[in-house]
RNA sequence: GGACGAUUAGCUCAGUUGGUAGAGCGUCCGCUUGACGUGCGGAGGGUCAGCGGUUCAAGUCCGUUAUCGUCCACCA
């Protein structure tokens, strides 16, 4: 054993450990046919911002799971990766360089993606390896490198080859401020004050009353709907009424969507205000008129707002209704509006020409597919199962954007038909690589689809981005589907919802047999942490320096799986620092013990009290086990803390020294019994806070056990496999302990110290034990103090 | 409006086959114990949100109410 320094210096070894695992290769994957397969897919973090604490929490909890399975004997394949284009990463590019998309050319633009992205992901890729993250590097993968495109492509060609991808123009959800199209999932809401402006329409004369939110949309109305069953209008529908303002007439239809006691029991229809709307088109089969354009703007055909954005529109409908005394009354509402979650714009409804994913017509089998799954915590499935069940569109995967993956598409210059590239093609940007062909209408000329893939259009098969990787590593019989996905619940209505819709179109299996789902971390209820939040000053970077990683990642592990957590930098420093300078101590204490220690030596008897904490250790590996294997890393550390601070160091420990420091006394043997014991548990016990704290561990193992064990790294140690446990020399310790609490309490209450002597001690057990209390009497007699020790039989 | 979770000691939370309420922090008292005073021992502190039910027995199971939180839906 090389000497323990008085202090452990956690910021100096991390640093030096990780250098170690890196010269010495020690997460390396490396195919093993003789082992079982345990592939992660893991979030590539949306390269759009800087880490923070949250990103800390959930994965260092995956990466739990990781150095778990290794130990458990299992080929761990655990790659990372980035996901770097599409909106997410143009937004950051545009903060960043202050300069929009749209201003400069593309291909300008997107070297300057590749440019600020390659510095963040260096940035995180830094922070992963300072956390101890037991990745292996090699297995980095991108989501805008020329391979991801390429599957990506692939993927997208499988798909509309077999009609699952298809373009349509439709009305699609689209973002006026990012002016692409977007999808379902990327709605946030927000709650807004609004005015319900209640506006005359006429029919046979008289008014109509009718209060719409967005009076900008007049010149869009299209037909006016009442509930079939409101008496007031019965005798109205069918009949023409007039638009105020503009003055054309629309017909009075009957829809049960329509609420009776909202506003007025009158809705205009206009295209389009909302998802309504949308539906009702459709079901009555009315017309469109374009009010708003993609760009935010009304239409130039739409008289007096011509022009203007959509509020500075409303602003002014408002002021000529009030002019032509048409306005009724406006009454304050607050209401909850759909915005895109990247910008927090008010999402518009736009007609256009998109692709899309069919995901409506699958339902079943994705809830099929949702059964399938084993979903840790178990109640995230009803999160998926809830938003399947809610889908009302298709899913939109086309973006007009700039940086991302290109369709690998063109169309026909006279009938617009779509061709699609040739899969040895791939991957093609059909902006720089024409297409040379005849369309089936005679056409020889053709113009490229300028389009991007949405980000989680290319995100949603991370499993085959991995089986691409793995097969380079000739890896590729059973590994679909992967052993488990890793994520945070947050984004189980896209990126898990996505990757298991894919993965049914490719493989029509499940792509993960199981969904560990992680919590979040607040800053306090509500507020989420962010980048654009002052809650976020600590980064994860200053926060490794000043505590040390192990000190977070032990902070990290103390959750509920699926609970979100608040970020309490003083409760991590406390409790972490505790348990990294007990582990210290005590691995000291235990290691001078074992100068002389032999391993391949068996004590011919072990005593009781060693027994006992040979099998409590046991019990606490199999309960570790167990929670472990339900992804539970803070139950399953709250076993290790119990049996490492109140059985090992508070009672055994106390129990032992006197047989270990005093052999003349107690025996020779009886040394070696405890020795047995000691190394057993404490070694038992690093393995099991070796995926917790990876760093102060190795550096002890590296210290005082590397050469009783052999392995060069406690991460390639494998766990014990205890069997059955025998509860009765349990039962013998924890009378023991109570014993001896007698004892402790009766110097605490006296004010005595520790030491002091007594003149005897009660011991109150039953008979079937007895025997070893006996057999312990002299460990019983040392740690109390007691000249005798006086046997009560009870029970 | 729908779904899910939470409600246990002053604070943060454990308590997974129903069987005498637990930990850490904080408080109070004590102990310089040959690993650790960044420690050790002890004490105090809880009608386990309310109500009802099942059971010999309920923090634990069922029903219901309240409060908080999250996801989804409400956009006329």
């Amino acid at each position: 054993m090389t000497e323990f320094e008085k202090r452990y210096d956690g910021l100096t070894v991390e640093k030096q450990m990780q250098k170690y695992w890196e010269e010495n290769k020690i997460y390396d994957f490396v195919p093993d046919k003789s082992r079982p397969l345990y592939s992660i897919d893991t979030p590539p973090p949306t390269v759009s911002g800087s880490l923070h604490i949250g990103h800390i929490f959930s994965y260092t909890q995956a990466e739990m799971i990781a150095r778990y399975r290794r130990m458990c004997g299992y080929n761990v394949f655990y790659p990372f990766g980035f996901d770097d284009n599409g909106l997410p990463s143009e937004r950051l590019v545009e903060r960043e360089t202050g300069i929009k998309a749209c201003d400069i050319p593309r291909s300008e633009f997107c070297g300057k993606c590749i440019e600020v992205t390659q510095r963040y992901e260096s940035e995180f890729m830094d922070l992963w390896k300072t956390m101890g993250f037991s990745c292996d590097w090699n297995l980095v993968y991108s989501t805008c490198s020329s391979n991801t495109q390429r599957l990506s492509q692939k993927s997208f060609l499988e798909l509309a080859q077999k009609g699952h991808a298809y373009i349509k123009e439709s009305p699609v959800l689209w973002c006026t401020e990012c002016q692409t199209s977007i999808a379902q999932a990327e709605l946030d809401s927000k709650e807004l004050d609004t005015h319900f402006h209640y506006i005359p329409f006429t029919i046979d004369g008289e008014v109509l009353e009718i209060a719409t939110t967005r009076p900008e949309l007049l010149f869009g109305v299209v037909c006016v709907f009442v509930n079939p069953e409101d008496e007031r209008y019965k005798d109205k529908v069918g009949k023409m009424v007039k638009v105020p303002l503009y003055d054309f007439e629309v017909p009075l239809l009957t829809d049960d969507k329509v609420a009776v006691d909202k506003g007025t029991g009158a809705v205009m229809c206009a295209t389009f205000g909302d998802t309504t709307d949308v539906e009702w088109v459709e079901s009555h089969a009315l017309p469109y008129k374009k009010v708003v354009l993609p760009d935010g703007k009304i239409a130039a055909d739409v008289p007096f707002i011509a022009g203007l954005r959509v509020k500075a529109a409303r602003k002014e409908i408002i002021r000529l209704l009030e002019e032509k005394n048409l306005l009724i009354k406006s009454e304050q509402l607050t209401h909850i509006v759909s915005v895109h979650e990247r910008c927090g714009t008010e999402v518009e409804i736009i007609p256009s020409r998109q692709w899309y994913i069919d995901v409506l017509s699958k339902r079943e089998e994705m809830l099929a597919a949702g059964d399938k799954i084993n979903w840790y915590p178990a109640q995230m499935k009803n999160r998926y199962v809830n938003w399947v069940e809610n889908l009302k569109w298709d899913w939109c995967i086309s973006r007009q954007r700039y940086f991302g993956i290109p369709f690998p598409v063109w169309y026909c210059k006279s009938c617009e038909k779509p061709v699609l590239a040739s899969i040895d093609q791939l991957p093609v940007n059909p902006l720089e690589t024409p297409y040379h062909g005849v369309c089936s209408c005679g056409c020889s000329e053709f113009v490229p689809e300028k389009a991007v893939f949405d980000t989680w259009a290319t995100s949603s098969i991370t499993p085959q981005l991995n089986l691409d990787t793995a097969e380079n590593y000739g890896v590729d019989e059973g590994f679909m589907p992967m052993s488990m996905r890793t994520q945070a619940h947050e984004i189980i209505r896209t990126w898990a919802f996505y990757t298991i819709a894919k993965s049914l179109y490719h493989t029509g299996d499940i792509p993960w047999k199981d969904a560990m789902i992680c919590g979040f971390v607040l800053a306090k209820p509500g507020e989420k942490i962010s980048k654009s939040k002052s809650n976020s000053k600590l980064s994860p970077q200053q926060l490794i320096a000043q505590y040390s990683a192990d000190a977070i990642r032990y902070w990290a592990a103390n959750a509920r799986l699926g609970t979100d957590m608040y970020f309490d930098i003083q409760d991590m420093q406390d409790s972490s620092r505790r348990l990294i300078t007990k582990l210290w101590n005590s691995s000291k204490f235990v290691l001078s013990h074992l100068q002389d220690f032999d391993p391949a030596y068996q004590p011919a008897q072990i005593l009781p009290a060693d027994r006992w904490i040979i099998e409590r250790t046991n019990q606490a590996i199999l309960d570790v086990s167990r929670w472990l294997d339900e992804y539970e890393i803070g139950l399953a550390r709250k076993i290790v803390d119990d049996l490492f601070w109140k059985d090992l160091c508070d009672n055994y420990i106390e129990i032992v020294k006197d047989r270990l420091y005093q052999p003349d006394i107690h025996g020779e043997e009886e040394r070696k019994s405890a020795q047995y014991a000691i190394y057993y548990c404490l070694l038992s016990v690093l393995k099991m806070y070796a995926i917790y704290i990876p760093h102060e561990t190795e550096y002890i193992y590296l210290k005082g056990f590397k050469d009783f064990v052999g392995e060069k790294s406690i991460h390639l140690t494998q766990w014990a496999k205890p069997m059955e446990i025998d509860g009765e020399i349990i039962r013998f310790g924890e009378i023991l302990k109570d014993a001896i609490a007698e004892v402790r309490k009766y110097k605490s209450e006296k004010n005595l110290s520790m030491r002091t002597e007594i003149d005897n001690a009660t011991v109150v057990c039953p008979e079937n034990l007895k025997g070893l209390f006996l057999a312990s009497e002299k460990d019983f007699m040392a740690c109390s103090r007691a000249k005798e020790v006086i046997y009560k039989v009870e029970g």
